[in-house]
RNA sequence: GGGUCCGUAGUCCAGUGGUUAAGACGCUACCCUUACAAGGUAGAGAUCGGUGGUUCAAAUCCGCCCGGACCCACCA
């Protein structure tokens, strides 16, 4: 009896942490610039370090990175020269508000300098614990020269840079305009990042007078914006008002007339038919204001309290003032019905404060006019997820205003802008370097309007996405080394990322590109589905609902982790993070383990003349399955790919082939010793991708040097006897159950037995291996 | 209200017109058989959401209904 090469039993996750050692020390994962190889931009998410110091990553997030790993993987052994840089989105309110939250004081408290010192700080501290999971996995980015931070300097400058361009290309514009208003984060903030909490409210009957003295009735959930309102609202055909329409109509408390206007918008049903516009209690006031041309009164101001204009309740908080004004309505007998209706409030997805939308000056970024130049180039892009093409699509049609890039924050890209202090011009000077306006000299000698010599900077900072929708750029090159972008940008690019930032990451990445390039930002677009938790709920940090990654992966090692992924869904389709079955998929790993150990006892040898039958069998239904993988990672699809090989170890290979070869192999004989190398060394190939450590492992006890310099296999010309299988396998399994049904042991003589036809060519070996007599 | 997707065993997930519906997890029984008991072998478990139609033939195509997820709009 041979010795197995492999000496271990099972196969040990701590051999993970071994393997990424060496994989560091033989720099397996660099990016050669100059390669003549075609080369492949991964632009994948710079992760955002938030969460938690215990759980900075949830299950999701950490099976998300693995996946884009093995799309790198997968394209490495298919020859190309990839580029995948580690990367950190670090800019934003989130990492603001968390530091707020530690240290009890905001930007204004510590002053501006220090605030982001401590943001900095805070930053650091978060990417070390990702980092740490990160290294676990083994991911195979690249760091040093090729790692990025959005918050870094030459970051930094490149937004700069393409804000400078989209504004000499006419494309900004300073606008006073109601806006999504957080009141806690104290910054306006994009459409995208408003999210809807469902809820009941009171709706508040409130009387009105008529010129004549009449008395109508009024709903409204928002009481406190009486004294902004402008304008009564009843439905054309509404025949209870149609001789109200164009009459003016008398607001209590306040004493002043609003015209009552004919207006599809109001409903016959809803409350009492009536409904007053007021500036502005949601985003359809926003609409009316807008269309019927009506002058905004503004009742709160941005520390939610109301202003002067809504006189006594002047410096009340919203909350405080709806209640003082419904207490006052009722004493004065105003308030006719109060019940409950349901509605959707909108909140800050960042921190969930109510959002108010208040006029205020912003820097706007002209979207609406690309529209229809984004549904192009969505059709230029390839979407190996067809069906996500549809959000964006979607999303585009309902896109209605700008974009205001500019926010009231402290740790993000300053926009590079200063004004003259004589004529308060706006001047965007050429970005040599990354510029700091709010504590900065300017770069500019002389107004060019007044020829002013004074100026002031800018404090606003960035929206967010206003630097990761560049992240194609930066990463191709963009400014930064012409040559690489001229190799690969856009076709040679592949974004990557989840379902879930599809109306802001890639629907902004496709726009800045077409307006600073006019081009397709990337070639294809690969999109994954969530993670659920096992419940089936999207898992979120702000809900902590689900477990913490760590343990998985130490108790099953991450190939475990991986596999599963890999094998639990197609990619794009969500899919639910389960213990049991990672364990699973371990179980699978050890069973290729034994595998190899088995095949490990016998010694390698050149291709013989001859190839026996069954060895023949065997190669054909390898063939099978590397087309089928193929087919699978064409698309870096890695759900087939798990699924055929999985079963091929298994079904094929483990309980029929290695069973039928036994005997010869013990004899060495020479077809059977090939054969059982050949196929094992194609099938750890065939899923390194996916489990890189345990096939690193196997390849480099066995075989040399690491698996992950190895190409694909390719499929050989047609082998014999595939279409003998079923065949085979249902002889097999037929001696298995008479075996059992007549309680003897498998290696007991097998009687009555003869062996079918077509399955004569295996004779010698099932012979062997059911111990058949007088055949 | 408009749209997209989905519904296959206790659970997950293949299968897009053609014998008996694939596989995995879990479950049951037996077996330490010399690669593997974190294993092996055998087995139970699905009227393919319901219903009507097209067809020689439907899980698969079409209509309607029920249930679920997501997106958009609306919510005075």
């Amino acid at each position: 009896m041979p010795k197995p090469r492999l000496t271990e039993k099972r196969w040990k996750p701590e051999h993970e942490v071994e393997l990424q050692k060496k994989w560091k020390e033989e720099k397996l994962y660099g990016f050669n610039e100059d390669t003549e190889k075609e080369i492949l931009v991964i632009d994948n998410p710079p992760i955002y370090p938030s969460g938690s110091k215990e759980l900075p990553l949830n299950p999701g997030q950490l099976v998300s990175y693995n996946y884009i790993d093995m799309v790198a993987r997968t394209s490495r052994m298919h020859g190309k020269e990839v580029l995948y840089p580690h990367c950190f989105d670090r800019n934003g309110i989130k990492i603001e508000r968390m530091v707020k939250n530690e240290t009890g004081k905001n930007s204004r408290e510590t002053g501006r300098e220090e605030f982001n010192r401590l943001c900095e700080e805070k930053l650091d501290r978060m990417e070390k614990l990702i980092n740490e999971v990160f290294y676990r996995c083994g991911l195979s980015f690249q760091e040093g020269k090729h790692i990025y931070r959005t918050d870094s300097e030459d970051y930094r400058k490149l937004t700069q840079q393409t804000f400078k361009e989209l504004w000499d290309h006419g494309l900004i514009y300073e606008d006073h305009r109601p806006n999504n208003w957080c009141p806690n984060c104290r910054t306006a903030i994009a459409e995208a990042e408003v999210e809807y909490k469902e809820g009941s409210t009171t709706l508040n009957h409130i009387k009105f007078k008529l010129p004549d003295g009449e008395e109508k009735e009024i709903a409204t959930t928002r009481p406190e914006l009486l004294a902004a309102c402008q304008a009564v609202l009843v439905h054309p055909d509404d025949e209870r008002y149609t001789q109200l329409h164009g009459e003016n109509i008398e607001i209590p408390i306040y004493n002043r007339k609003v015209p009552i206007i004919p207006h599809h918008y109001a409903e016959k049903d809803f409350g009492t038919g009536m409904l007053m516009i007021c500036s502005y209690g949601d985003k359809a006031d926003v609409k009316i204001f807008r269309e019927l041309n009506l002058d905004p009164i503004e009742a709160i101001n941005k520390e939610n309290r109301m202003t002067q204009r809504t006189g006594s309740y002047e410096g009340l908080t919203v909350e405080e003032a709806r209640e003082t004004i419904i207490k006052n309505l009722k004493e004065e007998g105003l308030l006719t019905k109060q019940e409950q209706t349901h509605h959707r409030k909108p909140v800050c997805e960042a921190c969930g404060t109510r959002i108010e939308l208040i006029p205020m000056k912003e820097w706007y970024l002209n979207q609406t006019k690309f529209l229809n130049q984004i549904k192009g180039k969505a059709d230029e892009i390839e979407f190996l997820q067809p069906q996500h093409k549809r959000t964006l699509l979607d999303w585009t049609e309902s896109v209605t205003i700008d974009w205001a890039v500019s926010r009231r924050g402290a740790y993000a890209t300053e926009i590079p802008l200063w004004y003259c202090l004589k004529c308060n011009h706006p001047i965007v000077p050429e970005i040599k370097r990354y510029y700091r306006p709010w504590k900065e000299e300017p770069p500019i000698e002389e107004c060019p309007k007044c020829g002013g010599k004074e100026f002031k900077g800018e404090e606003k900072v960035f929206d967010t996405w206003m630097d990761s929708s560049i992240s194609n750029l930066y990463v191709a090159g963009y400014r930064r080394n012409e040559e690489r972008m001229e190799k690969t940008y856009p076709e040679k690019i592949i974004r990557v990322q989840g379902r879930d930032i599809i109306r802001t990451w890639l629907y902004y990445t496709i726009l800045k590109n077409i307006q600073l390039k006019d081009q397709k930002a990337f070639g294809k677009v690969w999109i994954h589905g969530m993670g659920l938790n096992e419940k089936g709920e999207a898992m979120s940090k702000s809900k902590g609902n689900f477990p913490d990654p760590k343990p998985l992966i130490e108790q099953n090692g991450v190939d475990a982790l991986r596999f599963y992924a890999a094998e639990e869904a197609n990619i794009g389709e969500d899919y639910r993070v389960s213990e049991e079955r990672i364990k699973g998929a371990k179980k699978f790993l050890t069973k290729l383990w034994n595998t190899a150990r088995f095949v490990s006892m016998f010694e390698q040898t050149e291709k013989p003349s001859e190839i026996k039958e069954t060895d023949k069998w065997i190669l054909s239904e390898l063939n099978r399955l590397i087309q089928e993988c193929e087919e699978g990672y064409s698309r870096y699809n890695f759900f087939p790919v798990a699924n055929k090989v999985k079963n091929f170890v298994q079904n094929q290979f483990a309980s029929h082939y290695l069973e039928m070869v036994k005997k010869r192999a013990y004899e060495e004989d020479q077809s059977a010793l090939y054969t059982l190398h050949t196929v094992l060394r194609k099938i750890i190939k065939l899923i390194a991708p996916i489990a890189p450590h345990i096939t690193d492992k196997i390849h480099r006890e066995l075989y040399e040097g690491s698996i992950h310099r190895e190409m694909m296999p390719k499929k050989e010309k047609e082998a014999e006897h595939g279409e003998l299988t079923e065949t085979l396998m249902e002889f097999n399994h037929s001696v298995w159950k008479n075996k059992k049904d007549q309680g003897i042991a498998l290696k007991e003589e097998a009687k009555d037995t003869s062996i079918p036809k077509e399955l004569e060519p295996f004779k010698e070996d099932l012979v062997q291996m059911h111990n058949i007599k007088g055949e």
